[in-house]
DNA sequence: GCCTCGTGTGATTATATGCTCACATAATAT
DNA sequence: ATATTATGTGAGCATATAATCACACGAGGC
């Protein structure tokens, strides 16, 4: 028997729910599952989080500050608009790719239905996600990158749509093809849709 | 106690589960959540019912013939593709307006990852959707009425994207204005976007 | 009217799941 | 070295859920 720190074991279970969640499904985002995947005992997980509701929460941190954060860190960047937006779409592809569970529980019933606090926490992150993509199409108006008359938060939000129903379309396994191949003719598209 | 056919409990019942799916989420739709919505005892949705294998497949052929094939009725008219697509585009929103359950059900766990048999013909139905809508378009830029170089099945799925993300936000409350509202912006910038 | 067969139900079973608890043991301070 | 504290675990509890069964009953054919 081995022992380690809370804060080690912590993220341990954090990155096993998270592999249960891309491998299984949130539905079997069980505590049995998630011990199993982590190598440990049920009991144990009950040690480092209180409940199933502490453990979505850190989950929620853990995707939302690794994750989207990545879209503010590269707007904040001094590239061209266009640049940046295609850098965007690429590196959250690149992350639905890589870790299906992602998606899947940002949107998931369990989190939205069944932990309210969760639930709020994701609902701003993916707000300000809007608006930093939004800003991004707003500069590039602005610079003339992107057509002038279209609407930057609607344009945004037609993006994200593409990319989460591409997350969307993997997860229930309708993408015959390569999703980075799908990805790619999606971007060449939506270039000529919006300069 | 009152007596039905089976044909008349098996349609009181597929909607009984569709009012759970859409009030209560998919993770709520048990036998129980069922039967008390239909105002029946869970054994006598056994009655009508193998399981709820049998169940989730009557649930999804109700819901694709008669909300996808909405779509391929459109398409099969005679009206100019533009106006086709619109209409579309405004009766799929109407839907998820009225029946969040739809959405919820079509793109869930529990039948993507719990029901094999269910998510391959629901599969099938959301790869002819997408092909209805390409089709339109493609029609739309041999017309003249769409730019010229935009590919269709990508423009296609970029459309279903928008749809489908907007249900998803409507889903986790994340719209804060009405639906229609939201849905009418996204059309007009998805307008000047494709033509 | 009444007989039969399909329809309806309460009680029950088996299993899964979140969670607790008494107890064991490794790491750490003294 | 020993005591203390934090970490780890098997066993068990309460609840929820899918499914079954014996039995009750109502509608349609005669």
């Amino acid at each position: 028997m081995i022992k380690k720190s809370t804060r080690i074991r912590k993220e341990e279970i954090v990155q096993a729910a998270l592999e249960v969640v891309s491998s299984k499904g949130v539905r079997a985002l069980t505590i049995a599952a998630i011990a199993e995947s982590a190598g440990m005992s049920e009991a144990n997980i009950y040690r480092h989080f209180s409940g199933k509701d502490e453990l979505y929460s850190a989950l929620a941190d853990f995707i939302g500050s690794s994750v989207m954060g990545n879209a503010a860190t590269i707007a904040a960047g001094g590239r061209k608009p266009l640049e940046k937006l295609e850098t965007i779409f690429f590196s959250h592809i690149k992350i639905i790719a890589e870790n299906p569970g992602v998606p899947r529980f940002i949107f998931s019933e369990d989190v939205f239905l069944g932990h309210p606090d969760v639930a709020k926490s994701l609902t701003l992150r993916i707000g300000s996600y809007v608006e930093t993509v939004s800003g991004v199409i707003a500069a590039g108006v602005r610079e003339g990158e992107l057509k002038p008359d279209i609407l930057p938060r609607e344009t945004a939000l037609t993006m994200l749509g593409m990319i989460q129903f591409t997350a969307l379309r993997q997860t229930i396994g309708v993408l015959n093809s390569d999703i980075t191949v799908e990805s790619r003719k999606l971007w060449t598209n939506f270039l000529k849709l919006i300069s």
